[in-house]
DNA sequence: CGAATTGCCGACTCTTGAGTCGAGTGGCTA
DNA sequence: TAGCCACTCGACTCAAGAGTCGGCAATTCG
Protein backbone atom coordinates (compact mmCIF):
# COMPACT_ATOMS: atom_id res chain seq x y z
CA UNK A 1 0.00 0.00 0.00
CA UNK A 2 1.37 3.39 -1.16
CA UNK A 3 1.92 5.84 1.75
CA UNK A 4 -0.54 8.44 1.82
CA UNK A 5 -2.38 7.30 -1.26
CA UNK A 6 0.60 9.12 -3.21
CA UNK A 7 -0.84 12.02 -2.50
CA UNK A 8 2.38 13.72 -1.26
CA UNK A 9 4.01 15.94 -3.13
CA UNK A 10 7.06 18.47 -2.61
CA UNK A 11 7.53 20.82 0.53
CA UNK A 12 5.94 22.78 3.06
CA UNK A 13 2.25 22.61 2.11
CA UNK A 14 2.96 18.65 2.23
CA UNK A 15 0.87 18.38 5.29
CA UNK A 16 -2.33 20.11 3.95
CA UNK A 17 -1.95 17.82 0.81
CA UNK A 18 -1.70 15.22 3.72
CA UNK A 19 -4.90 16.10 5.39
CA UNK A 20 -7.03 16.76 2.50
CA UNK A 21 -6.15 13.02 1.28
CA UNK A 22 -6.52 11.78 5.30
CA UNK A 23 -10.19 13.95 5.25
CA UNK A 24 -11.02 12.18 1.61
CA UNK A 25 -10.03 8.82 3.25
CA UNK A 26 -12.38 9.31 6.03
CA UNK A 27 -15.16 10.89 4.15
CA UNK A 28 -15.24 7.56 1.99
CA UNK A 29 -14.97 5.58 4.90
CA UNK A 30 -17.84 7.39 6.98
CA UNK A 31 -19.95 7.18 4.07
CA UNK A 32 -19.84 3.28 3.29
CA UNK A 33 -19.85 2.35 7.06
CA UNK A 34 -21.50 5.68 9.40
CA UNK A 35 -19.65 7.48 11.90
CA UNK A 36 -19.65 4.06 14.67
CA UNK A 37 -19.13 1.86 12.20
CA UNK A 38 -15.51 3.05 11.05
CA UNK A 39 -12.57 1.78 13.09
CA UNK A 40 -10.24 4.46 13.14
CA UNK A 41 -7.97 1.83 12.08
CA UNK A 42 -9.36 1.47 8.98
CA UNK A 43 -8.85 4.73 8.03
CA UNK A 44 -5.09 4.76 8.66
CA UNK A 45 -5.00 1.22 6.59
CA UNK A 46 -6.55 3.02 3.86
CA UNK A 47 -3.45 5.03 3.76
CA UNK A 48 -0.93 3.10 4.72
CA UNK A 49 -0.08 4.21 8.23
CA UNK A 50 -0.96 3.33 11.11
CA UNK A 51 -3.55 4.88 13.93
CA UNK A 52 -0.68 6.46 16.60
CA UNK A 53 0.19 8.00 12.89
CA UNK A 54 -3.49 9.14 12.20
CA UNK A 55 -3.13 10.71 15.92
CA UNK A 56 -0.21 13.22 14.82
CA UNK A 57 -2.90 14.70 12.26
CA UNK A 58 -6.29 14.54 14.39
CA UNK A 59 -7.56 15.41 17.58
CA UNK A 60 -9.89 12.38 17.95
CA UNK A 61 -12.22 10.42 16.01
CA UNK A 62 -15.30 12.91 16.60
CA UNK A 63 -13.15 15.60 15.26
CA UNK A 64 -12.20 14.26 12.08
CA UNK A 65 -15.99 13.79 11.53
CA UNK A 66 -16.40 17.11 12.15
CA UNK A 67 -13.76 18.03 10.06
CA UNK A 68 -15.31 15.73 6.84
CA UNK A 69 -18.77 17.93 7.70
CA UNK A 70 -17.25 20.68 7.61
CA UNK A 71 -15.21 20.23 4.86
CA UNK A 72 -18.34 18.38 2.54
CA UNK A 73 -20.23 21.47 3.59
CA UNK A 74 -17.18 23.77 1.83
CA UNK A 75 -17.31 21.62 -1.04
CA UNK A 76 -21.14 21.91 -1.78
CA UNK A 77 -21.22 25.74 -1.31
CA UNK A 78 -18.66 25.92 -3.37
CA UNK A 79 -21.32 24.55 -6.42
CA UNK A 80 -23.36 27.64 -5.61
CA UNK A 81 -24.53 28.90 -9.68
CA UNK A 82 -23.90 32.64 -9.00
CA UNK A 83 -24.68 34.06 -12.40
CA UNK A 84 -27.57 36.32 -11.69
CA UNK A 85 -28.21 36.81 -15.51
CA UNK A 86 -30.13 33.46 -15.39
CA UNK A 87 -33.48 33.06 -14.22
CA UNK A 88 -34.29 31.42 -10.67
CA UNK A 89 -35.01 27.82 -12.37
CA UNK A 90 -31.97 27.69 -14.50
CA UNK A 91 -29.67 28.66 -11.53
CA UNK A 92 -31.03 25.88 -9.37
CA UNK A 93 -30.65 23.25 -12.17
CA UNK A 94 -26.87 24.14 -13.38
CA UNK A 95 -25.87 24.23 -9.00
CA UNK A 96 -27.67 20.64 -8.64
CA UNK A 97 -26.09 19.52 -11.19
CA UNK A 98 -22.42 19.99 -10.61
CA UNK A 99 -23.81 19.13 -6.65
CA UNK A 100 -24.48 16.01 -7.58
CA UNK A 101 -21.15 15.44 -9.57
CA UNK A 102 -19.04 17.05 -6.66
CA UNK A 103 -20.80 14.43 -4.45
CA UNK A 104 -19.64 11.32 -6.74
CA UNK A 105 -16.61 12.68 -8.13
CA UNK A 106 -13.04 11.68 -7.13
CA UNK A 107 -12.47 13.84 -4.20
CA UNK A 108 -15.82 14.03 -2.04
CA UNK A 109 -15.84 15.02 1.07
CA UNK A 110 -19.55 14.76 1.50
CA UNK A 111 -20.82 12.67 4.29
CA UNK A 112 -24.28 13.75 4.85
CA UNK A 113 -26.30 10.38 4.96
CA UNK A 114 -24.90 10.36 8.81
CA UNK A 115 -25.56 10.11 12.52
CA UNK A 116 -24.79 14.16 12.97
CA UNK A 117 -25.58 13.55 16.79
CA UNK A 118 -21.97 12.10 17.01
CA UNK A 119 -21.15 15.76 16.92
CA UNK A 120 -20.96 17.98 20.08
CA UNK A 121 -23.42 20.37 20.35
CA UNK A 122 -21.12 22.91 19.61
CA UNK A 123 -19.97 21.24 16.22
CA UNK A 124 -23.40 20.54 15.41
CA UNK A 125 -24.80 23.87 15.68
CA UNK A 126 -21.72 24.96 13.35
CA UNK A 127 -22.49 22.09 10.76
CA UNK A 128 -25.88 22.98 10.68
CA UNK A 129 -24.89 26.71 10.15
CA UNK A 130 -22.58 25.63 7.41
CA UNK A 131 -25.35 23.36 5.71
CA UNK A 132 -28.15 26.13 5.72
CA UNK A 133 -25.65 28.48 3.76
CA UNK A 134 -25.75 26.17 1.25
CA UNK A 135 -29.82 25.14 1.50
CA UNK A 136 -30.49 29.17 2.00
CA UNK A 137 -29.15 29.33 -1.53
CA UNK A 138 -31.29 26.50 -2.99
CA UNK A 139 -34.37 28.19 -1.24
CA UNK A 140 -33.57 31.83 -2.39
CA UNK A 141 -33.70 30.27 -6.20
CA UNK A 142 -36.70 28.97 -5.35
CA UNK A 143 -37.80 31.95 -4.03
CA UNK A 144 -37.07 33.64 -6.89
CA UNK A 145 -38.03 30.57 -9.76
CA UNK A 146 -41.47 31.08 -8.01
CA UNK A 147 -41.08 34.82 -8.54
CA UNK A 148 -41.26 34.48 -11.53
CA UNK A 149 -43.64 32.58 -12.38
CA UNK A 150 -40.92 29.35 -13.27
CA UNK A 151 -41.89 27.78 -10.67
CA UNK A 152 -44.79 26.17 -8.97
CA UNK A 153 -46.22 27.98 -5.71
CA UNK A 154 -45.53 26.32 -2.45
CA UNK A 155 -42.82 25.82 0.96
CA UNK A 156 -39.81 26.80 -0.24
CA UNK A 157 -38.15 24.59 2.33
CA UNK A 158 -40.41 21.43 1.94
CA UNK A 159 -39.44 21.80 -2.38
CA UNK A 160 -35.82 21.46 -1.39
CA UNK A 161 -36.49 18.98 0.93
CA UNK A 162 -37.54 17.10 -1.82
CA UNK A 163 -34.70 18.23 -3.85
CA UNK A 164 -31.55 17.51 -1.63
CA UNK A 165 -33.55 14.45 -1.20
CA UNK A 166 -32.78 12.79 -5.10
CA UNK A 167 -29.87 14.65 -4.78
CA UNK A 168 -28.12 13.50 -1.40
CA UNK A 169 -29.50 9.48 -2.16
CA UNK A 170 -26.85 9.49 -5.04
CA UNK A 171 -24.48 8.26 -2.82
CA UNK A 172 -26.41 5.70 -1.63
CA UNK A 173 -26.19 4.07 -5.31
CA UNK A 174 -24.01 5.12 -7.79
CA UNK A 175 -21.17 3.24 -8.46
CA UNK A 176 -18.32 4.83 -10.29
CA UNK A 177 -16.75 3.15 -13.03
CA UNK A 178 -20.04 1.88 -14.12
CA UNK A 179 -22.65 2.79 -17.16
CA UNK A 180 -23.13 6.08 -16.03
CA UNK A 181 -20.61 8.98 -16.43
CA UNK A 182 -20.38 11.35 -13.07
CA UNK A 183 -21.62 13.92 -15.94
CA UNK A 184 -25.06 12.17 -17.35
CA UNK A 185 -26.20 11.29 -13.58
CA UNK A 186 -25.26 15.11 -12.53
CA UNK A 187 -27.85 16.53 -15.61
CA UNK A 188 -29.95 13.71 -14.96
CA UNK A 189 -30.95 14.34 -11.60
CA UNK A 190 -31.07 18.03 -12.00
CA UNK A 191 -33.10 17.69 -14.96
CA UNK A 192 -35.46 15.32 -13.26
CA UNK A 193 -35.84 18.25 -9.88
CA UNK A 194 -36.08 20.99 -11.91
CA UNK A 195 -39.21 19.59 -14.29
CA UNK A 196 -40.73 18.59 -11.05
CA UNK A 197 -40.50 22.12 -10.12
CA UNK A 198 -41.38 23.91 -12.78
CA UNK A 199 -44.95 25.42 -14.06
CA UNK A 200 -46.98 24.69 -16.94
CA UNK A 201 -45.95 26.04 -19.94
CA UNK A 202 -42.07 26.35 -19.24
CA UNK A 203 -40.57 24.65 -21.88
CA UNK A 204 -38.25 21.65 -21.95
CA UNK A 205 -35.63 20.83 -19.44
CA UNK A 206 -32.55 20.00 -19.71
CA UNK A 207 -31.50 16.47 -18.87
CA UNK A 208 -29.34 13.82 -20.19
CA UNK A 209 -28.66 9.96 -21.96
CA UNK A 210 -30.81 8.85 -19.07
CA UNK A 211 -33.29 10.71 -18.42
CA UNK A 212 -35.06 12.44 -21.43
CA UNK A 213 -32.48 11.69 -24.10
CA UNK A 214 -35.19 13.01 -26.54
CA UNK A 215 -36.78 15.97 -26.76
CA UNK B 1 -41.75 3.78 31.83
CA UNK B 2 -44.82 1.72 30.55
CA UNK B 3 -43.38 -1.38 29.83
CA UNK B 4 -44.00 -2.46 26.37
CA UNK B 5 -44.65 0.77 25.26
CA UNK B 6 -48.45 -0.18 26.46
CA UNK B 7 -48.40 -2.28 23.30
CA UNK B 8 -49.31 -5.27 24.88
CA UNK B 9 -53.15 -7.08 25.28
CA UNK B 10 -55.03 -10.19 25.98
CA UNK B 11 -53.40 -13.53 25.33
CA UNK B 12 -51.50 -15.87 22.99
CA UNK B 13 -51.03 -13.40 20.25
CA UNK B 14 -49.33 -11.36 23.38
CA UNK B 15 -46.17 -12.39 22.23
CA UNK B 16 -46.73 -11.14 18.26
CA UNK B 17 -47.57 -7.49 19.58
CA UNK B 18 -44.68 -7.72 21.82
CA UNK B 19 -42.48 -8.70 19.12
CA UNK B 20 -44.27 -5.83 16.80
CA UNK B 21 -43.43 -3.49 19.41
CA UNK B 22 -39.96 -4.60 19.56
CA UNK B 23 -39.07 -3.95 15.84
CA UNK B 24 -41.24 -1.09 15.89
CA UNK B 25 -38.90 0.45 18.72
CA UNK B 26 -35.63 -1.08 16.99
CA UNK B 27 -35.87 0.16 13.96
CA UNK B 28 -36.60 3.50 15.62
CA UNK B 29 -33.65 3.53 17.12
CA UNK B 30 -31.84 1.86 13.74
CA UNK B 31 -32.65 4.68 11.86
CA UNK B 32 -31.71 7.67 14.36
CA UNK B 33 -28.77 6.26 15.45
CA UNK B 34 -27.34 3.41 12.89
CA UNK B 35 -26.96 0.52 13.43
CA UNK B 36 -23.14 -0.08 15.58
CA UNK B 37 -24.52 3.62 16.79
CA UNK B 38 -27.34 2.10 18.65
CA UNK B 39 -27.08 0.01 21.75
CA UNK B 40 -29.47 -2.80 22.90
CA UNK B 41 -29.57 -1.34 26.40
CA UNK B 42 -30.95 1.67 24.61
CA UNK B 43 -33.72 -0.57 22.74
CA UNK B 44 -34.45 -2.57 26.09
CA UNK B 45 -34.89 1.12 28.24
CA UNK B 46 -37.17 2.48 25.16
CA UNK B 47 -39.33 -0.74 25.90
CA UNK B 48 -39.02 -0.44 29.46
CA UNK B 49 -37.12 -4.20 29.72
CA UNK B 50 -33.69 -4.97 30.42
CA UNK B 51 -31.43 -6.39 27.99
CA UNK B 52 -31.61 -10.20 29.26
CA UNK B 53 -34.91 -9.67 28.30
CA UNK B 54 -35.08 -8.42 25.24
CA UNK B 55 -32.69 -11.52 24.42
CA UNK B 56 -35.63 -13.83 25.28
CA UNK B 57 -36.88 -12.22 21.99
CA UNK B 58 -34.17 -11.61 19.88
CA UNK B 59 -31.50 -14.00 18.81
CA UNK B 60 -28.60 -11.09 18.34
CA UNK B 61 -28.22 -7.27 17.64
CA UNK B 62 -27.11 -8.07 13.90
CA UNK B 63 -30.45 -10.75 13.39
CA UNK B 64 -32.65 -7.75 14.72
CA UNK B 65 -31.75 -5.45 12.65
CA UNK B 66 -32.14 -7.84 10.01
CA UNK B 67 -35.82 -8.56 10.97
CA UNK B 68 -36.47 -4.58 10.83
CA UNK B 69 -35.29 -4.56 7.03
CA UNK B 70 -37.97 -7.34 6.37
CA UNK B 71 -40.16 -6.13 8.38
CA UNK B 72 -39.49 -2.72 6.19
CA UNK B 73 -39.21 -4.18 3.05
CA UNK B 74 -42.23 -6.08 3.55
CA UNK B 75 -44.58 -2.49 4.63
CA UNK B 76 -42.94 -1.02 1.49
CA UNK B 77 -44.49 -3.48 -0.61
CA UNK B 78 -47.62 -3.27 1.18
CA UNK B 79 -48.30 0.18 -0.33
CA UNK B 80 -47.99 -0.73 -3.58
CA UNK B 81 -51.05 0.32 -5.74
CA UNK B 82 -52.58 -2.52 -7.78
CA UNK B 83 -55.51 -0.91 -9.16
CA UNK B 84 -54.64 -1.62 -13.18
CA UNK B 85 -57.27 -0.05 -14.60
CA UNK B 86 -55.20 3.13 -13.67
CA UNK B 87 -51.88 4.13 -16.07
CA UNK B 88 -48.42 4.30 -14.90
CA UNK B 89 -48.30 7.37 -13.36
CA UNK B 90 -51.29 7.59 -11.32
CA UNK B 91 -50.24 4.20 -9.95
CA UNK B 92 -47.08 4.91 -9.27
CA UNK B 93 -47.76 8.69 -7.82
CA UNK B 94 -50.48 6.56 -5.53
CA UNK B 95 -47.85 4.04 -4.20
CA UNK B 96 -45.27 7.31 -3.52
CA UNK B 97 -47.85 8.74 -1.65
CA UNK B 98 -48.75 5.39 0.76
CA UNK B 99 -45.36 4.61 0.88
CA UNK B 100 -44.07 8.29 2.52
CA UNK B 101 -47.22 7.71 4.72
CA UNK B 102 -46.27 4.40 5.91
CA UNK B 103 -42.77 5.69 6.37
CA UNK B 104 -43.39 8.55 8.64
CA UNK B 105 -46.60 7.23 10.48
CA UNK B 106 -46.95 5.87 13.71
CA UNK B 107 -45.60 2.39 13.33
CA UNK B 108 -42.47 2.43 10.60
CA UNK B 109 -40.35 -0.30 10.50
CA UNK B 110 -38.50 1.07 7.94
CA UNK B 111 -34.38 1.24 8.60
CA UNK B 112 -33.16 1.82 5.15
CA UNK B 113 -30.77 4.67 5.32
CA UNK B 114 -28.08 2.50 6.76
CA UNK B 115 -25.38 0.29 6.96
CA UNK B 116 -26.54 -2.86 5.09
CA UNK B 117 -22.93 -3.97 5.09
CA UNK B 118 -24.02 -5.15 9.08
CA UNK B 119 -25.43 -8.09 7.81
CA UNK B 120 -24.30 -11.35 6.65
CA UNK B 121 -23.73 -12.15 2.73
CA UNK B 122 -27.06 -14.19 3.21
CA UNK B 123 -29.24 -12.03 5.08
CA UNK B 124 -28.09 -9.04 2.85
CA UNK B 125 -29.31 -11.55 -0.31
CA UNK B 126 -32.55 -11.83 1.08
CA UNK B 127 -32.80 -7.79 2.02
CA UNK B 128 -32.21 -6.73 -1.39
CA UNK B 129 -34.58 -9.60 -3.10
CA UNK B 130 -37.20 -8.30 -0.87
CA UNK B 131 -37.02 -5.08 -1.65
CA UNK B 132 -36.47 -5.48 -5.03
CA UNK B 133 -39.93 -6.78 -5.02
CA UNK B 134 -40.63 -2.52 -4.39
CA UNK B 135 -38.53 -1.18 -6.60
CA UNK B 136 -39.44 -3.50 -9.48
CA UNK B 137 -43.09 -2.95 -8.72
CA UNK B 138 -41.67 0.96 -9.39
CA UNK B 139 -39.89 0.25 -12.35
CA UNK B 140 -42.86 -1.49 -14.29
CA UNK B 141 -44.99 1.00 -13.24
CA UNK B 142 -42.34 3.99 -15.16
CA UNK B 143 -42.35 1.35 -18.36
CA UNK B 144 -45.69 1.49 -18.32
CA UNK B 145 -46.06 4.78 -17.82
CA UNK B 146 -43.09 5.57 -20.62
CA UNK B 147 -45.45 2.95 -23.17
CA UNK B 148 -48.40 5.04 -22.42
CA UNK B 149 -46.64 8.60 -23.26
CA UNK B 150 -47.19 9.78 -20.09
CA UNK B 151 -43.40 9.37 -18.69
CA UNK B 152 -40.62 11.04 -20.04
CA UNK B 153 -38.18 8.42 -22.00
CA UNK B 154 -35.03 7.17 -19.98
CA UNK B 155 -33.59 4.57 -18.32
CA UNK B 156 -36.08 3.36 -15.73
CA UNK B 157 -34.18 2.04 -13.17
CA UNK B 158 -32.52 5.51 -13.17
CA UNK B 159 -35.57 7.25 -12.61
CA UNK B 160 -36.94 5.20 -9.86
CA UNK B 161 -33.54 5.99 -7.96
CA UNK B 162 -34.19 9.35 -7.98
CA UNK B 163 -37.66 9.10 -7.20
CA UNK B 164 -36.64 6.69 -4.12
CA UNK B 165 -34.11 9.42 -3.40
CA UNK B 166 -36.86 12.05 -2.44
CA UNK B 167 -38.34 9.38 -0.82
CA UNK B 168 -36.77 7.92 1.64
CA UNK B 169 -34.79 11.44 2.36
CA UNK B 170 -37.93 12.08 4.19
CA UNK B 171 -37.40 10.09 7.11
CA UNK B 172 -34.13 12.63 7.67
CA UNK B 173 -36.03 15.53 8.03
CA UNK B 174 -39.88 15.14 8.44
CA UNK B 175 -40.72 15.78 12.75
CA UNK B 176 -43.91 14.37 13.49
CA UNK B 177 -46.04 16.52 15.12
CA UNK B 178 -44.99 19.77 13.51
CA UNK B 179 -46.68 21.79 11.02
CA UNK B 180 -46.75 19.53 7.94
CA UNK B 181 -49.34 16.71 8.11
CA UNK B 182 -48.19 13.07 7.31
CA UNK B 183 -51.00 13.24 4.26
CA UNK B 184 -49.78 16.82 3.12
CA UNK B 185 -46.17 15.23 2.94
CA UNK B 186 -46.88 12.16 1.12
CA UNK B 187 -49.31 13.79 -1.97
CA UNK B 188 -46.55 16.39 -1.74
CA UNK B 189 -44.01 14.38 -2.25
CA UNK B 190 -45.45 12.05 -4.63
CA UNK B 191 -46.97 14.86 -6.61
CA UNK B 192 -43.11 16.48 -7.09
CA UNK B 193 -41.49 13.55 -8.18
CA UNK B 194 -44.40 12.49 -10.69
CA UNK B 195 -44.05 15.95 -12.30
CA UNK B 196 -40.64 15.57 -12.78
CA UNK B 197 -41.25 12.35 -15.11
CA UNK B 198 -44.58 13.52 -16.40
CA UNK B 199 -44.26 14.19 -20.40
CA UNK B 200 -44.99 17.43 -22.02
CA UNK B 201 -48.81 17.41 -22.48
CA UNK B 202 -49.58 15.41 -19.17
CA UNK B 203 -52.55 17.67 -17.28
CA UNK B 204 -51.94 18.88 -14.40
CA UNK B 205 -50.71 16.56 -11.29
CA UNK B 206 -51.94 16.59 -7.70
CA UNK B 207 -50.02 17.92 -5.04
CA UNK B 208 -50.97 19.25 -1.67
CA UNK B 209 -50.91 22.44 0.48
CA UNK B 210 -47.02 22.21 0.63
CA UNK B 211 -46.34 22.19 -2.92
CA UNK B 212 -48.78 23.25 -5.62
CA UNK B 213 -51.27 24.41 -3.77
CA UNK B 214 -53.39 26.38 -6.45
CA UNK B 215 -53.94 24.56 -9.72
C1' DC C 1 -51.39 -27.81 45.66
C1' DG C 2 -47.03 -28.33 43.17
C1' DA C 3 -44.38 -28.24 39.10
C1' DA C 4 -43.43 -26.52 34.77
C1' DT C 5 -43.30 -22.89 31.65
C1' DT C 6 -42.62 -18.01 30.70
C1' DG C 7 -41.03 -13.49 31.61
C1' DC C 8 -37.77 -11.09 33.78
C1' DC C 9 -33.24 -9.15 35.53
C1' DG C 10 -28.50 -8.26 38.41
C1' DA C 11 -24.18 -9.17 37.67
C1' DC C 12 -21.03 -11.17 35.15
C1' DT C 13 -17.43 -12.14 30.67
C1' DC C 14 -15.06 -10.92 26.72
C1' DT C 15 -14.23 -8.46 22.49
C1' DT C 16 -13.61 -4.36 19.97
C1' DG C 17 -11.92 -0.18 19.26
C1' DA C 18 -10.62 4.77 20.97
C1' DG C 19 -6.89 6.95 22.55
C1' DT C 20 -1.86 7.05 24.85
C1' DC C 21 3.07 6.21 25.77
C1' DG C 22 7.53 5.98 24.90
C1' DA C 23 10.88 4.83 21.89
C1' DG C 24 12.98 4.81 17.19
C1' DT C 25 14.23 6.91 12.53
C1' DG C 26 15.78 10.11 9.31
C1' DG C 27 16.47 14.58 7.60
C1' DC C 28 17.79 19.36 8.41
C1' DT C 29 20.43 23.08 10.51
C1' DA C 30 24.48 24.93 13.15
C1' DT D 1 29.23 16.32 15.28
C1' DA D 2 25.31 17.52 17.89
C1' DG D 3 20.81 18.61 18.47
C1' DC D 4 16.25 19.39 16.94
C1' DC D 5 11.97 18.33 14.79
C1' DA D 6 8.63 15.97 12.01
C1' DC D 7 7.07 11.56 11.48
C1' DT D 8 6.43 6.89 12.57
C1' DC D 9 4.73 2.76 15.11
C1' DG D 10 4.54 -1.53 18.64
C1' DA D 11 2.45 -2.25 22.54
C1' DC D 12 -0.16 -0.72 25.85
C1' DT D 13 -4.78 1.14 28.81
C1' DC D 14 -9.41 1.68 29.35
C1' DA D 15 -14.39 2.07 28.39
C1' DA D 16 -18.40 0.60 26.11
C1' DG D 17 -21.27 -2.60 24.73
C1' DA D 18 -22.65 -7.52 22.93
C1' DG D 19 -23.98 -11.50 24.76
C1' DT D 20 -24.41 -15.09 28.95
C1' DC D 21 -25.55 -17.19 33.38
C1' DG D 22 -28.11 -18.38 37.16
C1' DG D 23 -31.76 -17.28 39.86
C1' DC D 24 -36.26 -15.03 41.14
C1' DA D 25 -41.36 -14.18 40.44
C1' DA D 26 -45.81 -15.14 38.45
C1' DT D 27 -48.98 -17.46 35.81
C1' DT D 28 -50.86 -21.82 33.94
C1' DC D 29 -51.90 -26.46 33.91
C1' DG D 30 -52.34 -31.10 35.88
Amino acid sequence: MARWSNAVASATELKKLREDALYREAAKAFRKNGYHGTALEDIAEGLGISKPTLYHYVKNKRDLFYQCHLAGAEQAISTICHDTALNGLERLRRTISSYVQSMIGENSYSVIILEEKSLTPVQLTRVIHERDKFESALIEMVLKGQAEGLILPGEARFVVFNVLGAVNWVTKWYRPGGQWTVEEVGEGIAGFVCRGLAAPGVGPIQGSRLFTPTL
